[in-house]
RNA sequence: UCCUCAGUAGCUCAGUGGUAGAGCGGUCGACUGUUAAUCGAUUGGUCGUAGGUUCGAAUCCUACCUGGGGAGCCA
């Protein structure tokens, strides 16, 4: 494999006179008679570098002939200054090798803007815009800064089952995974599928979540985090929803609400920074293609600090709203009710105009797991509300105290029994914990400002949609 | 799953009862240190599918399929 310049850097850093050798594919072809203009893309940077190739070059005009859009190009030659507006340097090309040409007729990408629906439906092909481009480079960028941020903070990452028993979790709808022959599934004498002849002998499913097992590490790391696949069965059909996606679950033992809420705002500043940092390129063209408050996003996040108010109060926030009539909604206001969509909106985008943390939420509308605040009516519950994205981030501090625990999960309908483990963390060493989940591509498209999450990853899982 | 909007050329769309159009793309040619190049010519369609109304349907009606937006569920 020899060593070859990526066009980001040479774009950035390559001198006059060099020699050198690129590889990528051509993005535009302009053609004159003795000479030709081809700007090559690597993947590397939004932007590609300009060759410039004449007729001196060997083969000039059977090379010329099978490059077009698209096509996959090794070019050699010397950098040059360029005479021309647009790019600082350009390559003056010696060689030409033409790895695979691209048919113009049928070659579905094209100079010109296409809809974002088109481009899912050629999902082994969008990569190579500038769009999808900038995006999976932005999400790589969030990727490594979410590990950067944890294990600058001692965090160890822990890869946590992506395949379990547990079916009450109670977060959503699950996949189940069998070796069943579906057409003759063996039955019981109920007439029941008999799970005892499948794989693992009892039903399984795909993950819904890997924070029951996280608290499990964080009882012996102290500071633990997942980052890893989670799956969905729910029929839903948003913007925000995918069957398949991406979730961070950071777990902190010794950690109280305040803990939790302290590091899901530096989490958040971490990875903005980063990505501002390490993409400005490409968070430029966000700004300016997509949605011209991308920037001014960013550094609201990075400097601003968050709001914070409790349930009760964003309730009576929400109601004092109602009463100036300042803004009607189409769903009523009680201290009760869990926040619909336009409340959550409300708040982030209008009110605050920025993200706020709401905690304490009525323990009728949240998971057993969470702690049960001293007033008995309000657990310790928090969720991160984000301008244009809703609920980013849910999180909460841990019950901790096995009593109530054992209360909570009768209370919530659920067998006892399957928690044995979960109730053992409370009963050797139990230590206040605290622990919050993002979804990673929630975050993305936060950040870049992409309203469809089916396109902040490669490739979408979506009810009646596995392609590619 | 519900509400809503939309499916017309490879792509983006116009056409709202009377002979299917434009721009872009592709192809050919010209021209130019070009850069979403430019100019000229040219190519290109079972108007989502199936029924129905009508002398006549891309256009009106019904059902279905697909996609967008919103809601619910949630991350």
């Amino acid at each position: 494999m020899p060593a070859l310049e990526r066009i980001k850097h040479i774009l950035t850093a390559g001198m006059p006179g060099e020699t050198l050798t690129i590889q990528g594919w051509v993005r535009t072809k302009r053609s004159a008679k003795k000479f030709t203009f081809i700007e090559v893309n690597d993947g590397s940077a939004m932007g590609g570098l300009q060759v410039i190739a004449s007729e001196a070059i060997p083969d000039y005009a059977a090379s010329m002939e099978r490059i077009s859009t698209g096509a996959a190009v090794k070019i050699s030659g010397t950098l040059a200054e360029s005479p021309g507006k647009g790019q600082r340097v350009e390559l003056q090309a010696s060689e030409i090798e033409v790895f695979g040409e691209c048919d113009g007729e049928t070659y579905p990408l094209q100079k010109k803007r296409h809809s974002f629906e088109f481009l899912r439906s050629i999902g082994h092909l969008r990569s190579r815009t500038n769009t999808l481009g900038a995006v999976f480079r932005v999400r790589n960028a969030c990727a490594t800064a979410i590990h950067e941020f944890f294990q600058s903070q001692g965090f160890l990452w822990m890869h946590t089952p992506i395949l379990t028993a547990s079916d009450c979790e109670g977060a959503g709808e699950m996949f189940t995974v069998t070796r069943f022959n579906l057409d003759s599934i063996p039955q019981g004498k109920d007439g029941k599928a008999d799970y005892s002849q499948d794989f693992f002998g009892k039903p399984a499913y795909l993950t819904v979540s890997g924070q029951l097992e996280a608290e499990c590490m964080a009882m012996a790391f102290s500071n633990v985090y997942t980052f890893g696949p989670t799956f969905r069965a729910e029929n839903s059909n948003t913007s925000r929803h995918l069957a398949e996606f991406w979730m961070v679950e950071p777990e902190m033992a010794f950690c109280d609400l305040g803990g939790n809420m302290d590091l899901a705002e530096a989490f958040l500043k971490h990875v903005f920074s980063y990505v501002m940092e390490h993409c400005a390129e490409d968070m430029e063209f966000f700004n300016q293609r997509i949605d011209d408050s991308v920037l001014k996003t960013a550094e609201n996040i990075i400097h601003s600090e968050f709001a914070r108010i409790t349930y009760s109060e964003a309730i009576a926030l929400l109601e004092k709203t109602i009463e100036t009539g300042s803004k009607t909604f189409e769903y009523p206001v009680s201290w009760g009710i869990d926040l619909q969509s336009e409340h959550e909106r409300y708040l982030a985008e209008e009110h605050f105009k920025k993200p706020v943390i709401v905690t304490d939420y009525p323990t009728g509308i949240k998971a057993f797991y969470m702690r049960l605040n001293d007033d008995d009516k309000t657990v310790a519950a928090m969720d991160v509300l984000a301008p244009g994205i809703g609920e980013i981030i849910g999180g909460a501090q841990r019950e901790e105290r096995l009593d109530i625990l054992e209360r909570r999960i009768i209370e919530a309908g659920l067998p006892l029994e399957d928690y044995w483990w979960y109730l053992d963390l409370r009963r050797y060493g139990t230590v206040p914990h605290a622990g919050f989940g993002l979804g990673f591509e929630r975050l993305v498209q936060f950040i870049t400002g992409m309203t469809n999450i089916r396109d902040v990853i490669p490739f979408p899982r979506t009810p009646d949609n596995l392609d590619f």
